[in-house]
DNA sequence: CGCCCTGTTGGGGA
DNA sequence: ATCCCCAACAGGGC
């Protein structure tokens, strides 16, 4: 489910139903939901609290309480959370019943998403300092932004572009997308990237993530219309899981490779990998 | 039918 | 600094 585009739709999807609602009862029934803390306790706390607003920062979504504390939802792979259902959605770990008789179901099939209840301003900033880096939307990404932060460092690119603590929000398939959109070998030593590419990656990497966004997060692999296509054009990726497909920009065949331990597509023609 | 491999993330240990 | 493994489960390939 997640990557950042798909925790922006989830907030704004979300926002209208949650904005203002006091929480009249929450269920915690996953034990790893909350840990380290106890759920019975967490569910208690957020039980009678107002939510004032919905925000994110990287992958986390931030459910800010009336009582400055911030409940921080991180979805990880297949976390979602559903407001309207009919019926208990399969995988529902959590739920929280609002004041207007409304439900939001929290499902987690893999049970590797994390909810954290942190206690005013101050608590919820050193949290999020300790894990995340700069704001690939925020107006002052740049290429400044990447040098800073690749500088001198032997580590794969497309490593640190995955690295929360350096850019907040890039996952897998969106680290493809951009290392292709710039027109680099995810393998290039990150210290050793040019400026002018830095350049294009900077924006490529705040490209493809507005393009998700402006897609509402349809752009992941299990999606599909109604009718089971894919949508237009527009909603598929470039490169990732298009392994043997011509690249839309050179018509070279789509590899798929191993970086970071992780499954990584690449064009062999427009992501040249640079010579030592 | 069963086995093996893969995976949209992040934390911890080597 | 870097790399590997793990969490828990489903789905696809063979």
């Amino acid at each position: 489910m997640p990557e950042l585009p798909e925790v922006e739709t989830v907030r704004r999807r979300l926002a209208p139903f949650l904005e203002g609602r006091t929480i009249a009862m929450a269920e915690v029934d996953d034990a790893r939901l909350v840990r380290p803390e106890d759920p019975a306790a967490v569910a208690a706390r957020l039980g009678g609290a107002r939510i004032v607003g919905l925000g994110r920062r990287g992958k986390y979504l931030l459910v800010h309480l009336d009582d400055t504390s911030t409940l921080a939802v991180h979805l990880r792979m297949t976390g979602n959370l559903l407001v309207g259902a009919d019926t208990v959605p399969a995988h529902r770990r959590a739920v929280l019943h609002l004041d207007d008789g409304s439900r939001v179901d929290y499902t987690d099939l893999r049970r590797f998403g994390t909810w954290q209840l942190l206690e005013g301003a101050p608590e919820l900033a050193e949290f999020l300092d300790a894990r995340l880096g700069a704001e690939p939307l925020d107006p002052d990404f740049d290429a400044g932004t990447l040098r800073r932060a690749f500088a001198g460092r032997r580590a794969p690119v497309k490593a640190l572009l995955l690295d929360q603590r350096l850019v907040a929000g890039v996952g897998n398939i969106y680290a493809d997308e951009a290392l292709h959109a710039a027109r680099i070998h995810p393998e290039t030593p990150a210290g050793a990237v040019t400026r002018p590419a830095l350049a294009r990656l900077a924006t490529a990497v705040r490209d493809v993530l507005e393009i998700g966004i402006a897609a509402q997060g349809a752009t992941l692999r299990d999606y599909r219309t109604p009718e089971g296509g894919y949508g237009s054009m527009q909603e598929r990726f470039q490169v990732f899981d298009r392994t043997g497909e011509p690249c839309p920009h050179c018509g070279a065949a789509i590899v798929k490779t191993r970086v970071a331990g992780r499954g990584t597509h690449l064009c062999p023609r427009c992501q040249r990998r640079p010579r030592a």
